[in-house]
DNA sequence: AGAATGAATTAGACACGTCTAAAGAAAAGG
DNA sequence: CCTTTTCTTTAGACGTGTCTAATTCATTCT
């Protein structure tokens, strides 16, 4: 039996891994809110484990097994974040926190019944990919954050790597939902951008460091069908 | 914050309250599934923080914030196993275990959305009464365990009070469901009951500790049309 | 009442997950 | 290259939840 810390901090390591192959106990300190002593003592148990490879001053690593239960959680989470909007009427800033306690207490028969039920589905209500049964993850090569395009450009929205209630609320009030189509308006140099959204005629800015949290496809008018893709998906 | 392992204490002790006002530590062990000074030093923290009455060597009782606590896991716990039946796909014989774990992790919002969901029912899929909102417990006053009618009688199934899937699956084997009626055929002296399904005129034998915890309510003919409120629960 | 029996408690241990304070290693800067 | 800063680890502690072994209390039996 394994048990809920342990995946918190598995999931924590697989999140900062994506960058930089050494994760450092301070990184992973400072995202799972603990102290720094902590993140030693555990990291020693979970090496010890088989979770993670480790040695005292050189960061930790997923191992194989590590990173097959980190994403077997994740897997739970963004079924879970899914589950709560589609059948118990969340909206898509409330799920976070209940599914980040509900994925390490749900048996693999749920998990099975619960992906069943809603039709094997791919993306989360953020649009992040929810990996698979064999626990392959399809991240979409085509998006990029918003605040890489260009004034004028005409993205679609297709992720929003953010969990803080108060901006999903915000996105959500601004017209901001995965399938909306936005024009970029404009790209200050200070760090903020104005954007258009196109069904609204509604117009904001956000801070770039929010504007990097939104993922977008470049709009191509010729797959206008394909649009219909992405708001199935809300 | 309140504690999944102080919840399953006081639900234990909740349930063993029913009979014995003062309840034995040995007798919360063995329910519990742990040893006898785990227990003690188990309610002396509870003793603490409120939640029990306990001197040494006196036992212990739920204090009416211990009791409110143990309603609101049971509560959660019922409500889970008929959203897991209803929703799910479950079979009555699944849900326990999952409930058992989830009943502490789901938030308060989650836990009014399943009852709203399910149409703020009033028993689990065993027949247990879920208590209400605001606590209160509706016991079926007008049941009773199977064994104690005579041979001969008509009864209809209200309540199973038994979690072993092996038990479960058997009653649903032979017909035995919320709702169904049933032929007391013969109670012999040595501890064995024979049973009758009046849709399936399957005969049966239980022995009576099983057939304790199936609870009936005589068979009035007169009521035909209050039957239907049996089968909607199923 | 005194002795035997059984239940409950104390004593001491351990794993988990966390902390603070102190010490040690690595990286950065001059 | 030596010093300062920053990061990481060790040391020691604590609360939770559990155990085994030993002791103490309560009850029951003669
Ligand atoms: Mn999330
Ligand atoms: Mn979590
Ligand atoms: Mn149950
Ligand atoms: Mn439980």
């Amino acid at each position: 039996m394994v048990i809920p810390k342990v995946e918190d901090y598995l999931k924590t390591i697989h999140r900062l891994q994506d960058r930089d192959t050494q994760v450092a106990p301070s990184a992973i300190a400072t995202a799972m809110g603990v102290q720094p002593p902590t993140v030693t003592a555990m990291l020693k148990r979970m090496h010890d484990d088989g979770f993670v490879d480790y040695e005292r001053y050189q960061g930790a690593r997923l191992t194989t097994r590590g990173e097959k239960l980190a994403l077997e959680t994740l897997r739970h989470h963004r079924l879970l974040e899914l589950f709560l909007t589609e059948q118990l009427g969340y909206d898509w800033s409330e799920v976070h926190d209940e599914a980040d306690v509900l994925e390490h207490y749900i048996s693999e028969k749920l998990e099975a019944r619960i992906a069943a039920l809603l039709g094997f589905p791919t993306v989360d209500p953020h649009g992040a990919p929810i990996p698979t049964v064999d626990l392959k993850v399809r991240h979409d090569a085509g998006q990029q954050s918003v605040d890489q395009f260009d004034e004028g450009s005409l993205v679609v929205v297709s992720e929003v790597r953010d969990n803080s209630p108060d901006v999903l609320d915000y996105l959500t009030e601004v017209g901001v939902r995965l399938g909306a189509l936005l024009k970029v308006i404009e790209v200050a140099p200070f760090g903020m951008i104005t954007l258009k959204v196109r069904e609204t005629d509604d117009q904001f800015s956000l801070p770039s460091e929010t504007a990097s949290s939104i993922f977008v496809t470049q709009f191509d008018a010729t797959s206008t069908s394909e649009s219909g893709q992405f708001s199935e998906v809300h």
